[in-house]
DNA sequence: GTGCGACCTGAAGTCAGCTTCAGGTCAAGG
DNA sequence: CCTTGACCTGAAGCTGACTTCAGGTCGCAC
């Protein structure tokens, strides 16, 4: 735990392909905590390789940052996590991925469908009118839809 | 194809789902066009319900306009689109669907295995770094990966 | 001809998830 | 001690897909 514990974020740089800016950003969203020199650099435990690989995996499958600080903020205080707790955070992200691919399937056989029918009608046709959601929903950029952008669970 | 065939803006909002400010939006972008009358309010053709239709139906599955833009704008100019157009539209989807399945399927095996090894190590782990796509890609909002995303086709 | 809801425009705002920049400070090797 | 590269901060910029707003105009019914 002395010193040569610490990683600069040049070296968390080249570990693990965030840039520094990034890293920065992600601290103060609050996903990464880092410890300081006298001077004010940062200086990382090894554990936030570990972190950000979980970031890039749920960032990866869509996960917004909202929800992953949600997710290891669930992590145990004060140790350093371990096989145990990542299990448990990536088997969320699992049922999350059955569900999107269960939901383009759907979307495919609807567009089978409507190659079949040639419409696209807006009335019948699910791929231009899939359940409803047709209500707006705020402002922003929405690339995929809400089936990825959930709120965070606030459960247990 | 007198006055009564053409539709106001509201008209269009009611019947399409879509609001009056992202009609404008698109016909600014170049997705939509319309006719104005002499005091300069727009006049839609009923087939901007088939088109809206379509451009919902791709943002669904994760196109962005660019590439709408690109699809619609092959579309026979001056005549109404047939069956055959929207059908031929349509196909392109299709494939890029199943390879959005494809791709999420490949991760939920991945994410498998990092259950099974409580891993997910910055080296070996597919999840946290599929393909070193450790490159930045510029800034701007990344929901998805670039699968979802990429450059529209200039091909014939 | 008048009232009023539907419509118009351009400019600015929003949101996520960063990046870029300017103008400094730190730390380690020589 | 000095240099040089790594690092710091806060503010501003960017992308995509829109929305919101202010301030004015249309068009149709009465």
């Amino acid at each position: 735990m002395d010193a040569h514990d610490l990683l600069t974020i040049g070296e968390v740089v080249r570990r693990s392909g965030f840039p520094a800016s990034a890293l920065r950003y992600y601290e103060r969203e609050g996903l990464l905590s880092t410890t300081r020199t006298s001077g004010g650099q940062r200086r990382y435990e090894r554990s936030v390789l570990r972190r950000l690989a979980f970031i890039r995996a749920a960032r990866t499958i869509g996960v917004g940052l909202d929800e992953v600080r949600d997710a290891l903020a669930r992590l145990p205080d004060g140790r350093t996590p371990n096989k145990a707790d990542w299990t448990r955070l990536s088997r969320a992200w699992r049922g999350r991925l059955d569900e999107q691919i269960a939901a383009l399937e759907a979307m495919r056989d609807g567009l089978d469908s409507c190659i079949g029918c040639g419409c696209l009608s807006l009335q019948r046709c699910k791929l231009s009118n899939p359940e409803d959601w047709i209500a707006s929903r705020g402002p922003g950029a929405q690339i995929f839809p809400p089936l990825l952008r959930r709120a965070p669970t606030d459960g247990p």
